[in-house]
RNA sequence: UGGGGAUUGGUGUAACGGUAACACGCUUGACUCUGAAUCAAGUAUUAUAGGUUCAAAUCCUAUAUCCCCAGCCA
């Protein structure tokens, strides 16, 4: 864990807190156990980091602990490949669940027993209605739905045929058991839920033992109680099965006694944050795979270079309510450069580069330069950057007819090569089109290291790169991935994607990023933040911008 | 004419009958060898209508609007 653990981002005030405070207060419970509930069918992303901040957040503040529980009740969509990246992405968000991994398939065998259990207790029945046929005798929103056929069939019966249904005696579809409770209620949940079907389906974990499964329903709660869990949290969605999560747990031998609160999930403006469009956006290849630095996906996220820490200071930041709310892209890269400004050592990238000549530097020479690695922060050291007589700048920071707020570079002025020299455009040469090419100018000897010994100021300090001693990188450039705040809002979601959420620019880089670590991330001054991508091989670099810094010409620039 | 949840600046949250606050954003200025960071100032809020009260974002009544639920998904 990383110096910022220290900060209190994660033990706010909450309601959820505020329950456990009561609890604890009123002798309820003299111990807090939360659990993160994922079902291995997809990967982690940020809404879930909300709820894994929330949970582990909670049980630290409260000297309780968290486990780890995949409610894997559906082998159909599940896969050890998700089981293993969300440990993954639960560990370097920055939590340990320590001995507490659990899986709601180690308790299946319990779970049968309880169902049976319900049977004998006249309270539960196995139903032989087809799928549709439930649908029709479920009712609707507005009407009453009617009793089965099969929902008075005496317990004997009930309890050979449920038998027989994990012997895999009928096929998939052909019975189900179900909870007997209120065919009329308002609440969908208690018109007789489904707990078991038939799936002849191989289970990750418990391959071929199982045709039968339980279903969230009876599988949640229940994993919960087993656990010991004492706050079971989970979002808005479920607010109505807390009726039929409180009924199950009263109607069966459980020893202890979890309660559900359910809070808002997070919806991030310019993204999407649902386990089906995500998976959709894989598939068919908008991205290059569930770890595309544009998704939201922690393993993206990671990719493209967000600390952990970031994620977590979000987390703080964006509370726990329950009114549903869209948190705006720019709070979390507001996270993401608050962290990485402290962290992030300084170096000079020439991100679309344009050559400059020195036309007074002698050819064939150069020299080492020395430049901080933090300038608010001297204790980070400092590095040696080679200067000659042909360098880079960027091309947007030499304008030929600047507008009047202008400040960089353009024929006659003189700025700044930062850690380096005053030099003054003298000269502009074009290509055939028009297009400018290179740039001759002349620089101070006087200035070296950046200061003129006469006092005289500049408007501007440019980045830069020896043309001889500079990396070339592909440097790819990310902007949101949707161009609407709230993609598919009006029509299909994949109409909303930014044809320019990568932009691919052939950069050069100064040589000290020659050897930077994978997954450490430095600023490229003026420029962002940016991280070396594992497409990088040998020689052929590959850099991602984590994060732009803010740029206030460009906001002047539009107005 | 079903059930459940929600509504405070542009956005996210706080205030738990007693001065509507914090963060982000935005605007302006200072500083600056990063048009960044930092610093300073400014901007803007209780869905509506009634009621109770010395006092209401908070309590009561009604209304409006939004979200979730009719998987053998979770």
């Amino acid at each position: 864990m990383s110096e910022t653990d220290s900060e209190n981002t994660e033990t706010g005030s909450d309601f959820i807190r505020d329950v456990i405070r009561e609890d604890l207060a009123a002798g309820r419970t003299d111990g807090v156990v939360t659990r993160f509930p994922p079902e291995p069918n997809g990967y982690l992303h940020i809404g879930h980091a909300k709820s894994i901040c929330l949970n582990f957040g909670v049980a630290a503040d409260f000297g309780g602990r968290c486990h780890l529980r995949f409610d894997d009740t559906n082998p159909v969509n599940e896969e050890i490949e998700y089981i293993d990246s969300i440990q993954e992405d639960v560990r370097w968000l920055g939590f340990d669940w320590g001995d507490h991994l659990f899986y709601a398939s180690d308790n299946f065998e319990r779970l049968y027993e309880w169902a049976m259990h319900l049977i004998e207790a006249g309270k539960a029945y196995v139903d032989d209605l087809s799928a549709d046929e439930i649908r029709e005798y479920r009712g609707t929103l507005t009407e009453p739905g009617k009793p089965s056929p099969y929902r008075d069939r005496p317990v004997e019966e009930n309890l050979d045929l449920f038998r027989r249904m994990r012997d895999g005696e009928f096929e998939d579809g052909a019975r189900v058991l179900r909870a007997k409770i209120d065919m009329a209620s308002g609440n969908i949940n208690l018109r007789d839920p489904v707990i078991y079907r038939i799936l002849h389906t191989d289970h990750p974990r418990t391959g071929d033992a199982w045709s039968i499964y339980p279903t969230y329903d009876f599988a949640h709660g229940q994993s919960d109680a087993i656990e010991g869990v004492t706050h079971s949290v989970c979002t808005l969605e479920f607010a109505d099965h807390r009726p039929l999560y409180d009924w199950l747990i009263e109607n069966l031998p459980a020893n202890s006694r979890p309660r559900q609160y359910e809070f808002a999930r997070l919806n991030l403006t310019y993204t999407v944050l649902s386990k089906r469009r995500l998976m959709q956006l894989v598939q068919e290849g908008h991205v290059s795979g569930w770890d595309d630095p544009r998704m939201p996906t922690l393993s993206g996220l990671r990719r493209r270079g967000i600390p952990a820490a970031a994620i977590r200071e979000f987390a703080g930041l964006i509370g726990v309510t329950k009114a549903d709310s869209t948190v705006d892209w720019v709070l979390f890269d507001h996270c993401t450069r608050d962290l990485l400004n402290t962290t992030a050592l300084r170096r000079m990238g020439v991100l679309r580069p344009l050559k400059v000549v020195i036309e007074n530097y002698p050819e064939g020479e150069s020299e080492m330069l020395e430049a901080q690695n933090h300038p608010q922060n001297p204790e980070m050291g400092t590095r040696q950057v080679p200067f000659g007589r042909e360098l880079y700048v960027e091309r947007d920071d030499f304008m030929e007819d600047p507008p009047r707020k202008f400040f960089r570079l353009s024929p006659g002025r003189e700025v700044r090569l930062r850690y380096a020299y005053f030099v003054t455009c003298q000269e502009v040469v074009k290509d055939e089109s028009g297009e400018v090419v290179e740039l001759r100018c002349t620089y101070d000897p006087e200035t070296k290291g950046g200061n003129a010994p006469d006092g005289r100021k500049v408007k501007a300090t440019l980045h830069w790169v020896s043309a001889a001693h500079g990396l070339p990188a592909e440097v790819r450039l990310y902007d949101h991935l949707f161009q609407r705040e709230d993609p598919g809002a009006e029509g299909d979601f994949l109409d909303d994607l930014n044809p320019n959420s990568l932009v691919v620019e052939s950069s050069v880089l100064e040589p000290a990023l020659a050897d930077l670590e994978p997954g450490e991330v430095v600023q490229f001054e003026r420029q962002g933040y940016f991280c070396v991508d594992p497409d990088s091989t040998g020689d052929a670099r590959v850099f991602n911008r984590t994060v732009a810094l803010r740029d206030g010409w460009a906001k002047a620039k539009k107005k």
